[in-house]
RNA sequence: GCGCGUAUAGCUCAGUUGGCUAGAGCGCAGCUCUGAUAAAGCUGAGGUCCUUGGUUCGAAUCCAAGUACGCGCACCA
């Protein structure tokens, strides 16, 4: 079967062509074969030197795991435009990425090392650190070389042309020397060191942020908001409402809920809105305060919030809360009371504004834990920091609110205790639709309680060290981690003990996860590196350049309004945290004083790191800047003369990414290079995520370094690939599907070809169903189309080198072939011109199935079956004309679908070419089109002939006359002038498509068939009623063309009763002995009648089309002549046999004509004709 | 909660600046054709064009409200 790719020596210039059982796999694979000795590529490369250049920049694939099925189809559309513009003569780079570093990596290679945690890291070289952070750090550079040789060999598989790196020799080079990038290069690294130091040197927008974030305790990592999207899901967890007594009220307690309990246990105030009125219920002898809003409120109810005071305009149904079966629902905080209080009941004893609450004092849970009694917070040098920050940010002095005074918390040398500060603090975001609308404030462990700390002046307790686990100074928890299900329970119980627990729920809601191993994250009090994007909500700072950016390119499919989203997320981020604290990615080239946390610089380049290293240069040289090597170096502090260590953390994976519009373009070392390439015109990538994730990086950090101008033009976002039923694909759901299988079962061609007319703007359904279906709707059809050129060009002779017949001098069908040819030519070239190859892709079917192979060759088959020795001069030369406007379309459909299929097309192409033009379609340019050629009119008439013969076969179906059966007549009613000028160019290809003996034009003005208007009874009965035999007898009275025309105006009475359109059915009335058909203004019929004459020759077709399943059976080649035998009983059948004897002979290739049964090697059948026994007998002579 | 989008046959989706009896492919049933075609053709069953109201001679199409779904954003105790 490989040998099908090349076409054979020995049979002239066209090789025959198996259309049966093809193996597309297997030429796919020999195709590979045939551009790789063949040096097709290359070639390519070489033909466009020089060209314009067609910059296109590709979005790095993760090189983590062997590729999906759905990394095909944006490589897929990569492939198809990088061969569109290569065929239309562009210089490109073809160069492809990966993307190397991060938690990704890290995560799979613990899991290969059977690593759990940080620790089980830094202690793979047993107490040695440095050499256990080198040895991980290896095995994830081996694991990204691993994996990105896997996803080389598939996307080569798949057909992407690209500089890849192929030989052993290739991979053992550096990242930095082979051909495709990557970003753990040293190029890109230290190109990404440009741009941080830009940051900070030039825009001094990096800076050292103190901030509770939320934070994966496994992987001992702070997570972005980027991130922190991906994660979030419902689940259930332990809420809690708690008693804070008040200090001065006795028998009083302010009743705070939380659904994190281990946050208590830093708990330093409670917040109230100002705005809101609280209610003082009374329960037993205790006295609890709630808002009043709250305490009613039905908690299953999503929170629809504040129309309280307009009841009559609550018209909508409110919805309720997401939830998880099982879970009980939540009871009112009312319910609670009651249930508490028995048949005593609660009563509510006053109100109080929550302005009037503020400075009240109470006593905290867990005042009793060492760290609640530290001064100033704790621990220590957490207190310590915030001091340096606040100075840092300038922020000398507060107000505050609580005690009326202005403070400045860096003078003040009496820092309380968090067990002392315990107050009631002002929040104006408190609301009542959740919780009790008091809120309990841990600023070491909440985002907006942190906040609220630093405004208030409030005291930080930070319970968790980065695993996730209680610090020291927290008593029993100490050790334990903070998600653990037996630290609540320990929560509550010390609750219980001292008659602080109120009540404890099951409670749902969505929370974020860790994005890589699905841990629970917890909001911590962590020391990270941002970059500031300025105000939030605004167009201003850094966020307003990149949106400035973001206005000048052009995002497709239009109808995602990509712009606005990318416009959104920009308005809405906060701070873009770049820091992790990991071991496998960028080196952050940030190296901080010993003494002063915020006094830090940032190194831009190798050089200057070079120049300015005091200690470790040595060690390092050599090395990739890369953990631990680069943590050695030490650099001076020129303003204090102290060493600076490098931070230890890593950098966010999407700097990585979005840095390589300037580190694979030379931008550090050849700019000129650069210059050239870049903007890139083009990017493709699957859109969801990553309006946040590489869109964003690409253009966040090409705005800097670029000051403005934008990395690419035109970016085509594509949606997620699901499996065949439209489900998401999960490995753990057995339902996605490898790439390698997929290719080798399937055919890369049929994928290329399913992804590219797939609509990008929606998700697509990928698997055999559809595969299959693309391949017969358009694989398959293409091929057999070539098959049939091919065969018939082998055994006829054609000789490709003759001279053209003219154009003008074919038939009309040729010409109005080759018109349709140059207008798909032309939609070819203009939807790829605009990325748009779903257009193309379908224009293309429907030229290849409805004109080409259903219309052209079946409608010019006799051409090209017939036999060169019995054609003159005239006939020969028509013959010549049909294969060569065959030929002519054959090699533009592969030229004009090289790109998106680039095996199937080339398979033809070899073959086609029939020893002539280049080696390769890839090697040609792509089709242009003649306008000369084009002739609308034609293209219009030969559509009204389709419509025509359409009708033709319904009318044929209402007469019951099977299509073998000749009849005398179809005449047609025409309904535009190119149903008329059809009937008249064109009624060959109507009587023979039809099988009549002539069609011919009714041009009267009056209809040709009577309309008959029939009642619709399932309708209509119910409007008449009993008066509906009355109403069907006054309709068969009346003229059914006037009916139709007065339904059509909208009034039509019948017997009293006002009908409509769905109430009358119009039928065809068409003369006795005729069947009609109508479609809009055209009208058809055809004569029923058979005649003896045409019924005979009905038969004698019926006895060719027996005859000729026989010699299939009997195996016979088409060519091969036969003696044939016809026995039968049937005087009409004799009569027919033998007044078509003449034409049974030539159709069946029958040379002689026996009279008895022919005996020994005969094959024989014995068949039903008209209803009457024939036997058949033939032989091969 | 805010914003954007979508809603048409069992499934996947077309349906232009409003226009006459709303279409295609797949699937289903029947018929047919077949010496390129495991292909194809024809017919049939199957529709509340999400709902309601409005504009209009006329609405799947335009407008408004509602409902459902999807996506993005926000997510708090």
């Amino acid at each position: 079967m490989a040998d099908a790719a090349s076409p054979s020596p020995t049979e002239g210039p066209f090789a025959r062509v198996e259309t049966q059982n093809v193996d597309f796999p297997a030429l796919e694979r020999a195709i590979l074969k045939f551009w790789d000795e063949n040096g097709i590529f290359e070639k390519r490369q070489g033909l466009n030197r020089g060209k314009p250049k067609w910059s296109f920049l590709d979005g790095p694939i993760t090189a983590n795991n062997p590729m999906g099925v759905h990394h095909a189809w944006g490589r897929t559309y990569k492939d198809a435009y990088n061969r569109y513009f290569a065929m239309t003569g562009h210089d490109l780079r073809y160069q492809q990425g990966f993307d190397c570093q991060g938690l990704w990596v890290e995560v799979e290679v613990e899991k290969e090392l059977g690593l759990k945690n940080k620790r089980d890291i830094e202690n793979l070289v047993p107490g040695d650190t440095q050499a256990s952070i080198g040895r991980f750090v290896q095995a994830c550079k081996d694991r990204v070389n691993k994996y990105a040789r896997v996803q080389t060999d598939q996307s080569i598989r798949l057909g992407y042309w690209m500089n890849w790196d192929r030989t052993d020799a290739d991979w053992a080079k550096t990242p930095d020397e082979r051909k495709s990038y990557f970003t753990m290069s040293e190029e890109n690294n230290y190109t990404i060191w440009s741009f941080l130091k830009k940051c900070h040197a030039e825009k001094k927008i990096l800076y050292r942020g103190y901030d509770v974030m939320p934070w994966c305790g496994r992987c001992g990592v702070g997570i972005s908001e980027m991130e922190m999207k991906e994660g979030y899901r419902y689940v259930e967890h332990k809420s809690v409402f708690v008693k804070f007594p008040l200090k001065d009220r006795p028998g009083e307690n302010l009743l705070i809920w939380t659904t994190t309990p281990w946050t208590l246990t830093s708990n330093v105030g409670a917040a109230v809105n100002p705005e809101l009125t609280y209610l003082k219920v009374k329960l037993k002898s205790e006295v609890y305060y709630v808002a009043k809003g709250a305490f009613k409120l039905n908690r299953m109810e999503a929170s629809s919030a504040e129309d309280e005071d307009g009841p009559a305009l609550t018209t909508g149904k409110k919805k309720t809360r997401e939830w998880i079966d099982g879970v009980p629902h939540l009871s009112s905080i009312e319910q609670h009371f009651k249930s508490k209080a028995g048949k005593d009941g609660y009563e509510i004893v006053g109100e109080v504004k929550g302005a009037d609450m503020l400075g009240w004092e109470y006593v905290g849970p867990f005042d009793d834990l060492p760290a609640q009694k530290y001064p100033g917070g704790y621990p220590e040098g957490v207190a310590k920091k915030r001091e340096q920050l606040h100075a840092l940010l300038q922020e000398e002095y507060f107000y505050d609110p609580a005690s009326g005074e202005v403070k400045n918390p860096t003078l003040d040398p009496t820092l309380k205790p968090a067990c002392d500060m315990h107050r009631v603090v002002a929040w104006k975001d408190v609301g009542e639709t959740e919780g009790t609308g008091i809120v309990h404030i841990a600023p070491g462990c909440g985002k907006e309680d942190f906040q609220l700390g630093k405004e208030q002046s409030l005291p930080s307790v930070a319970p968790i060290r980065d695993d996730g686990t209680f610090i020291e100074g927290f008593g029993e928890f100490s050790g334990k981690n903070a998600s653990d299900p037996t630290l609540v329970d320990a929560v509550f119980e010390g609750l219980k003990a001292k008659d602080r627990l109120f009540v404890t729920e099951r409670y749902v809601h969505r929370y974020p996860h860790c994005w890589r191993c699905k841990t629970e994250l917890l909001y911590r009090l962590v020391d990270e590196w941002f970059i500031n994007m300025g105000p939030k909500q605004s167009e201003e700072g850094f966020r307003g350049d990149i949106m400035k950016v973001v206005d000048q390119v052009t995002f497709l499919p239009e109808s995602l309004n990509g712009r606005a989203r990318e416009r959104d997320w920009l308005r809405n981020m906060g701070d873009w945290m770049i820091s992790k604290k990991r071991y496998w990615g960028l080196a952050l080239p940030i190296w901080v004083d010993p003494e002063d946390p915020t006094d830090f610089e940032v190194i831009g380049s190798k050089e200057e790191l070079k120049a300015r290293a005091v200690e470790g240069w040595t060690e390092f040289e050599g090395h990739t800047p890369h953990r631990p090597w680069v943590d050695q170096i030490k650099i001076l502090n020129p303003r204090t003369g102290r060493l600076m260590s490098r931070i230890p953390d890593v950098g966010n994976p999407w700097l990585d990414a979005g840095i390589v519009a300037f580190s694979t373009l030379g931008y550090n070392t050849d700019r000129a290079y650069w210059r050239k390439w870049y903007p890139a015109d083009f990017i493709t990538e699957s859109f969801p995520g990553q309006f946040r994730n590489w869109f964003y990086a690409l253009l966040a950090l090409s705005t800097m370094m670029s000051d403005g101008e934008p990395p690419f033009k035109t970016l085509l976002g594509h949606g997620l690939v699901r499996d065949e039923h439209g489900k998401e694909m999960h490995k753990s759901a057995g339902n996605s599907i490898e790439f390698n299988r997929a290719a080798e079962e399937l055919g890369a061609d049929a994928m290329r070809w399913l992804y590219c007319r797939a609509n990008p703007a929606t998700n697509l359904n990928f698997g055999p169903g559809p595969i299959n279906e693309v391949r017969a709707k358009f694989v398959i059809k293409l091929w057999n189309c070539y098959g049939f050129f091919a065969n018939y060009a082998s055994l006829d002779g054609f000789d490709p080198a003759a001279p053209q017949v003219p154009v003008e001098d074919r038939a009309a069908i040729d010409r109005w072939l080759l018109s349709d040819l140059q207008l798909l030519i032309k939609k070819a070239r203009e939807e790829f011109e605009v990325f748009n190859v779903m257009g193309f892709c379908l224009a293309t079917e429907e030229f290849v199935d409805a004109k080409l192979s259903n219309w052209y060759i079946r409608r010019n088959r006799d051409r090209f079956w017939s036999k060169n020795t019995e054609l003159d001069a005239t006939g020969s030369r028509d013959k010549l004309a049909a294969y060569q406007t065959l030929h002519t379309v054959l090699l533009d459909l592969c030229r004009l679908c090289a790109p998106i299929v680039p095996f199937l097309t080339e398979v033809m192409w070899k073959n086609l070419r029939g020893g002539a033009g280049a080696e390769s379609v890839h090697l040609t340019d792509y089709p242009t089109s003649d306008e000369s050629l084009i002739d609308s009119e034609l293209s219009q008439d030969m559509e009204a002939v389709l419509r025509i013969v359409s009708l033709g076969g319904a009318a044929r179906n209402a007469a019951k006359h099977k299509v073998r059966q000749p009849l005398a007549e179809l005449r047609v009613q025409p309904g535009s002038d190119a149903d008329h000028r059809a009937v008249e160019r064109f009624p060959d290809l109507i009587t023979e498509e039809l099988n009549v003996k002539r069609v011919t034009l009714h041009t009267a003005s009056d209809p040709m068939l009577r309309s008959i208007a029939k009642l619709n009874k399932k309708t209509a009965a119910a409007k008449l009623g009993a008066k509906l035999k009355e109403a069907e007898a006054a309709l068969d009275r009346m003229d059914g063309t006037k009916v139709a025309e007065e339904l059509r105006g909208g009034t039509f009475i019948l017997v009293g009763v006002a009908l409509d359109v769905a109430d009358v059915t119009i039928g065809y009335l068409a003369p006795d002995g005729w069947a009609g058909v109508v479609d809009n203004r055209t009208q058809v019929m055809i004569d029923a009648r058979l005649t003896p004459e045409l019924k005979a020759e009905g038969i004698a077709r019926d006895v060719v089309r027996s005859v000729q399943d026989a010699r299939k059976t009997a195996g016979l080649d088409v060519a091969d002549k036969i003696a044939l035998f016809l026995g039968t009983e049937s005087d009409t059948l004799k009569a027919a046999i033998t007044a078509h004897r003449p034409t049974i002979a030539s159709e069946t290739q029958a040379v002689q004509w026996a009279d008895a049964p022919l005996n020994g090697d005969a094959h024989t059948a014995a068949v039903k004709v008209d209803g009457q026994p024939l036997t058949i007998a033939l032989r091969k002579v």
